[in-house]
DNA sequence: AAGCGAACCTGGCTGC
DNA sequence: TGCAGCCAGGTTCGCT
């Protein structure tokens, strides 16, 4: 589920309860998700003050007032829930996902107001890391993380520098986090399909031989912010029953054009969407209006 | 070195 | 109803 906007959803629905607050318990319940919990996890925790929750590329980074930053990744199916001081019983927000089997919830930490922040997640592909602030850029999580696609770099000259060179086919180029980082499978289905471009065209197609960027190359980069722009604005998406801060259904699902469309009808042009199959994951695209 | 397929793990959906 | 098989938003590893 979590791409950049679904992401920077969950940063903005755990921001104003958590910053500014301490971690008074750490209810850590299992000894590992993806990779195990760093050591002495929860002692290292516990009596933090959050100064700030920042997010780089799919990671949530929570600033401590320690030296060191406590950095989330939600994986596949990861998600978190707010339960808020003396309020057993109400409908708790949801952020990032669908919990509903108490069993996934792996991490709680108790929070010096009251209110709890739950981490459940049942592939358990998510993690938490705690790393030396000082270390950060140069950490192996970091170093190799591409550009942001909202920080204002993005644009038809970086793309063309990107994919000067490469082989690999323009979707495989876009969800390579060391390139631009946040993308994922369906914003990269829904970029492509917007800027009218194959997934299967070779990366270096979008640059020309002396590097400058083609007028392809500059539309990408436009609906690449303009796509996961107006996902952040709808609160991110959903497969299922993902949703945000205030209990509403992310909204942006509905505004899918061609992912997880297969035979239904372009938008653009009527002609039927197609699926395949590109470096494993599933690719959704026109193959009339996308060339 | 770049690119690709497999692996990690669980749950939900489809079809027999 | 039961069950086998397939699929899923991400990342990393190991093999060409």
């Amino acid at each position: 589920m979590p791409e950049l906007p679904e992401v920077e959803t969950v940063r903005r629905g755990l921001e104003p309860a958590m910053v500014g607050a301490r971690l008074a318990s750490i209810d850590q319940r299992r000894p590992d998700l993806r990779f195990p919990f760093p050591e002495r996890f929860a002692e290292r925790l516990t009596g933090r003050r959050v100064e700030a929750l920042r997010r780089r590329a799919k990671y949530l980074i929570a600033d401590l007032d320690g030296a060191e930053l406590l950095v989330m990744h939600l994986g596949m199916s990861g998600s978190f829930r707010i339960e808020k001081a003396g309020g057993p019983g109400r409908a708790a927000p949801l952020l990032g996902g669908a919990p509903k089997n108490a069993a996934h919830d792996h991490v709680a930490f108790g929070l010096s107001t009251g209110s709890r922040i739950v981490y459940n997640d049942p592939r358990r592909f998510g993690f938490m890391q705690l790393i030396a602030r000082p270390d950060f850029a140069a950490h192996p999580l970091f170093k190799n993380i591409g550009m942001e696609p909202l920080g204002g770099e993005l644009d038809g000259a970086a793309l063309a520098r990107l994919f000067a060179g490469r082989t690999a086919p323009l979707k495989s180029a876009l969800l390579d986090q060391r390139l631009i980082a946040g993308l994922g499978n369906i914003y990269v289905c829904e970029a492509l399909h917007r800027a009218g471009l194959s997934p299967r065209r070779p990366a270096a197609s979008l640059a020309r031989k002396d590097g400058s960027p083609s007028p392809r190359a500059i539309q990408l980069a436009r609906v690449i912010r303009e796509v996961l722009e107006e996902a952040v604005a709808a609160g991110g998406s959903s497969l299922r029953d993902h949703r945000q801060t205030d209990g509403t259904l992310g909204y942006f699902q509905h505004s899918f054009r061609v992912y997880g469309r297969e035979h239904e009808p372009c938008g653009q042009c009527g002609g039927p969407v197609a699926r395949i199959t590109q470096s494993g994951r599933a690719t959704f695209y026109c193959g009339s209006c996308q060339r």
